[in-house]
RNA sequence: GGGCGGUUAGCUCAGCUGGCUAGAGCGCCUGCUUGACUUGCAGGAGGCCACAGGUUCGAGUCCUGUACCGCCCACCA
């Protein structure tokens, strides 16, 4: 083994041997627990970016770490077409200014001869850094089966009325003749100028002065709009005004958009040329009347005088703002402008008809729930509503309740589980429906009884309640822990993928909280649940809850926002379910058509009349009809993407039955709406089922001064490069270690080579390790340093384990980092090299490579063959072992604390006599803490016992210095 | 304009449900080191936890306000 670790030696060799291996390839067929993760698929043109680097270095630690834990994992491919995008690189790189210079299906063939080119380089760059992905299943958000996926929803949203043509507004650039994502629109500030009009009354020689930016498109003003709150609204609400030099009557109208400080507080409307005043006419049922052409040029109708007609806008401008007796003055103004990104031309907000999702219509739904709950039938205790210690047997109603309910369920449901607490009336409920359903019940403890605040012999008072107060009477549980169990128990049961329906039969009061923790409550909910029961009679006692099975009627933006209140969907961090709610109370209706090439062609089949005759999937359309020229956003098709990857719309695919939902989907922030929400959209709507259980949002790479890393600003690192200097092992601890999750990730050389360094520290660990020779195979703890190490491996593989699995990936690697350097390396090493123990070095070692393994796979991988073992290292499981040793520890401890003590008495005799210094302080601080009566009051016992404890100690080690 | 974050050592940041005698990495200072590792080892200096109030026996941690900084969305007649 060479003294330093040469990852470029070794990364290749070990990336192909894991190919060859196969075991990236995931078995639909496996009865193992499934972990899936669709990769938000990169754009097929583009570079890979250090955020492409953090995502795929995150899923591939969570999919590493799945695999060594018995998962069957599928972690999925893919690309996207990235329709805008595309289009403007290709252009770019055939040097053409708009497509029109060239055919349909030349430019198209371009396209995909570019995105084919390109896409190897991506898939190349992707495999660098280590990503254990799926080859076999990958996808292209382009090709033949997405296609279907996305023209299968497209018929159904058109069946179910969710999708409408209809005229909105657009963006149009006049120079480029064609209509502009909000993508492609560049708002600059420039150097314009206010005017102001004389909008005369109808019936007076007074007028109101209105301001505008853009005179020319006074003649389409079918309204002038005041504030509510304006003095004059009162008066002038309802009378009618003359457009300037056309004089058409137009009247005056109350909205809030109108701004009270912004020039004259008078606004003019033209719905036809504004997205504001587009809106504002919709509310107030204005005419849209349109005055400014496609071209650009004064329209030829009645609205727009002769003179004006046919001119260019900047010419009618020019002649509007001419002294006349409407015109009153100019002042000079900065604004933002849209600008045509390709043509630099003024964008002009233009109406057009558009295909639009319509998120707020209601719909249908028929898909059965598939949990429902049940109270226990009532007691002779619950009748008489009596507070009782134990559990007494049902009485006759109860049991009549609870063959009622199996009846009911038999009929209407499809119930193949029935989960019961322990407790015993619970149990009783649960047997006679389980009897008649022929279902044998299962008991779960998540589930049991707490009756809360019902201690028997005492009474709590409502208003007394906290939330980490012991409530229940047999096992002294807090609120708190309670809350955590019914959550728990929740977590299990949305984890359950067995067919049909689950009953659970619980407690009142247990059920009540798990409806607070489905709908992602808090523990002020708790408490106020509480306090209603507690002030509540016990009349609720007794009745089994009805489930129902209604249909219900919801929108796609409840359906959407529902996944996520409900806790179905986790976000994390927490702080952006926030923005996430924020979007969907604000989101209006999504326009999904636009005007390009490259991307899936609505599927609407026109014949020559232009009436609609088919709608969605439609293989071999008749020669003559024609399809829709307009092209499904970029989101609408990465919005399937977890369900159109496995095989949707045939929900009987293998894969789709084994491996949807997914589990989580990591991705940056910044598209938790454009594609996040989409996809939880779709999935609710076509699935039933949300796409994934957890959002992991990571934040944004920035430079190591927590700038926005940029090409202009010369800050911008190359994740090949870095890849090629540090190694991808350091480039992934880097992006991964000492980050917080969804905050930014500040990224440097230093840091990188402070993680190299770290793989290096490993390879020569096992360099060492591989230097002592194991004599026989029994690895048993023998030496003080043996048991230490190997008690604290225990410790910390299990923080570890605990970490990974709630996806505190930072937490994990500093972890990792700290056990290795400093407890393996600097003390268990050094220990062991007086009192060598091989045999048991080389199992812990490897032990040590497993627990690394997801983090840092290329090293430990190389390590793992280095020592010997023939297999790859990612079918090994992840360490679980119990050997704990406490007195060991504690007597290791306490010797580390000799030998620091005597170094530093090595060194520098004056560092002990500020040691008493601190001492003294420590003590008294203690003593005063100890003096305080409040303190000793109040404060948890165990923590006055280890003050007094510290106080103790300080005292003992001053005495010996002094 | 709407929303969401941040403000802790020279730099970049951790610090979960209040118990901290405030941590990490890098940088800095002083030594050491030819058997795993100079991509190393040992030791050290360095913080009124943005500011002002409040709750509490106890606040970096909770509440209110102020001041900066950042991000996302919308786009101003």
């Amino acid at each position: 083994m060479e003294k330093n670790y040469d990852h470029n030696a070794s990364e290749n060799k070990i990336s192909a041997s894991w190919e060859a291996s196969g075991a990236m390839k995931a078995d639909n067929k496996s009865k193992k627990k499934k972990f899936t993760i669709s990769l938000p698929p990169p754009n097929v043109t583009g570079e890979l970016h250090l955020g492409h680097a953090a995502m795929l270095a995150i899923e591939d630690i969570m999919i590493r770490f799945k695999k060594m834990t018995g998962h069957e994992v599928l972690w999925l491919p893919g690309t996207d077409h990235a329709a805008i995008a595309t289009e403007n690189v290709v252009l770019k790189h055939l040097g053409l200014k708009s497509r029109e210079e060239m055919q349909r299906n030349e430019f198209l063939k371009e396209c995909r001869k570019f995105a084919t080119a390109k896409h190897d380089r991506i898939v190349h760059q992707i495999k660098k850094m280590g990503a254990w992905l799926d080859w076999s299943r990958e996808a292209y958000t382009f090709d033949e089966p997405r296609n279907q996926a996305v023209n299968t929803i497209f018929k159904r949203l058109y069946d179910d009325g969710l999708i409408s043509r209809g005229h909105r507004m657009i963006n149009w650039s006049v120079g480029a003749q064609s209509v502009l994502s909000d993508e492609e629109v560049v708002y600059k500030e420039v150097k314009g100028a206010l005017y102001h009009y004389k909008y005369f009354f109808v019936d007076s020689e007074e007028f109101l002065e209105v301001v505008t930016t853009r005179p020319e498109t006074m003649f389409g003003d079918t309204a002038v709009a005041l504030n509510p709150h304006d003095p004059r609204a009162k008066k002038l609400h309802g009378k009618k005004v003359k457009v300037p030099f056309s004089g058409r009557e137009i009247p005056i109208i109350l909205d809030d958009h109108v701004d009270l400080e912004f020039g004259t507080a008078t606004l003019k409307v033209t719905p036809a040329h504004d997205p504001n005043d587009f809106e504002i006419g919709e509310k107030h049922n204005l005419e849209k009347i349109q005055v400014i052409g496609f071209d650009g040029h004064m329209e030829t109708n009645d609205h727009v005088p002769k003179k004006f007609q046919k001119l260019s806008s900047e010419e009618c401008r020019k002649l509007l703002t001419k002294p006349s007796e409407w015109f009153i003055k100019k002042e000079e103004h900065l604004h933002n402008v849209g600008f045509c990104y390709r043509s630099h031309t003024v964008v002009e907000p233009m109406i057009s008809p558009q295909w639009f999702i319509l998120v707020d219509k209601e719909f249908e739904t028929n898909k059965p729930q598939r949990f429902l709950f049940a109270r226990h039938g009532e007691t002779t205790s619950t009748k008489n509503r009596v507070v009782q210690g134990e559990s007494d047997p049902l009485n006759i109603k109860g049991k009549a309740d609870a063959k009622k309910l199996a009846e009911f369920l038999s009929r209407n449901k499809n119930v193949t589980r029935i989960i019961s607490s322990e407790h015993k009336r619970a149990k009783q409920t649960a047997e006679i429906i389980g009897r008649s359903l022929g279902i044998k019940i299962e008991t779960w403890k998540e589930f049991n009884g707490a009756d809360l605040g019902s201690v028997v012999g005492k009474k709590i008072l409502p208003n007394k309640i906290s939330f980490d107060m012991a409530i229940e009477a047999k096992t002294g549980e807090t609120m708190k822990q309670i809350f955590d169990r019914v959550k728990k128990g929740w977590e299990k049961l949305k984890k359950e993928t067995s067919e049909g329906d689950i009953l659970v039969i619980s407690h009142r009061s247990i059920l009540s909280t798990l409806e607070i923790v489905r709908s992602g409550g808090d523990k002020n909910q708790v408490l106020e649940q509480r306090r209603q029961h507690e002030s509540a009679s016990f009349g609720y006692w007794g009745e089994t809850t009805e489930i129902s099975d209604k249909k219900e009627k919801t929108t796609l933006k409840k359906l959407t926002a529902e996944a996520v209140r409900s806790g179905d969907v986790k976000i994390i961090p927490k702080q952006f379910e926030k923005v996430y709610f924020h979007w969907i109370d604000n989101l209006r209706d999504w326009c999904i058509s636009r005007q390009i090439w490259w991307g899936h062609r609505i599927p609407v089949w026109y014949d020559k009349e232009k009436n609609i005759t088919a709608v969605g999937d439609i293989k071999t359309p008749h020669k003559d009809w024609t399809q829709d020229k307009d092209t499904l956003d970029t989101w609408f098709s990465s919005a399937l993407w977890p369900f159109s990857t496995l095989g949707w719309p045939d929900e009987k695919a293998e894969d789709f039955q084994k491996f949807f939902p997914t589990d989580v989907l990591e991705t940056g922030h910044d598209i938790l709406f454009f594609w996040v929400a989409r996809m939880i959209m779709f999935s609710k709507y076509a699935t039933g089922k949300p796409p994934f259980h957890t959002v992991y949002l990571h934040g944004l790479v920035t430079d190591e001064h927590g700038k926005k890393m940029s090409k202009s600003a010369g800050n911008g690192i190359d994740p090949l490069e870095v890849v090629e200097k540090f190694g991808a092992d350091a480039v992934r601890l880097s992006l991964v270690v000492g980050t917080a999750t969804g905050q930014p990730i500040p990224l440097g050389a230093s840091k990188i080579s402070g993680y190299r360094n770290f793989v290096n520290k490993l390879w020569n660990a096992g360099r060492f390790v591989k230097m002592q020779t194991p004599t026989s195979k029994k690895p048993e703890p023998k030496s003080l340093a043996d048991k230490w190490i190997a008690s604290r491996f225990t410790k910390i593989s299990k923080e570890i384990k605990n970490h990974l699995d709630k996806y505190e990936i930072s937490m994990a690697g500093d972890k990792i980092y700290h056990f290795v350097w400093d407890d393996f390396c600097d003390w268990y090493i050094e220990e062991s090299k007086k009192e060598p123990n091989p045999d048991f070095l080389y199992y812990l070692f490897n032990e040590i490579l497993k627990l690394a393994h997801p983090l840092c796979p290329f090293i430990t991988e190389k390590l793992w063959q280095e020592l010997g073992n023939k297999d790859i290292l990612i079918g090994e499981s992840f360490p679980e072992t119990n050997y704990v040793d406490k007195k060991a520890e504690d007597l290791f401890e306490k010797f580390q604390k000799e030998v620091i003590e005597t170094r530093k008495a090595k060194t520098d005799k004056t560092a002990i006599e500020k040691e008493i210094k601190q001492l003294k302080k420590d003590i008294s601080a203690l003593e005063i803490r100890l003096k305080n009566k409040g303190y000793l009051k109040k404060a948890p016992a165990k923590l006055v016992e280890q003050t007094k404890k510290e106080l103790k100690e300080s005292k003992e080690k001053l005495q010996k210095l002094s």
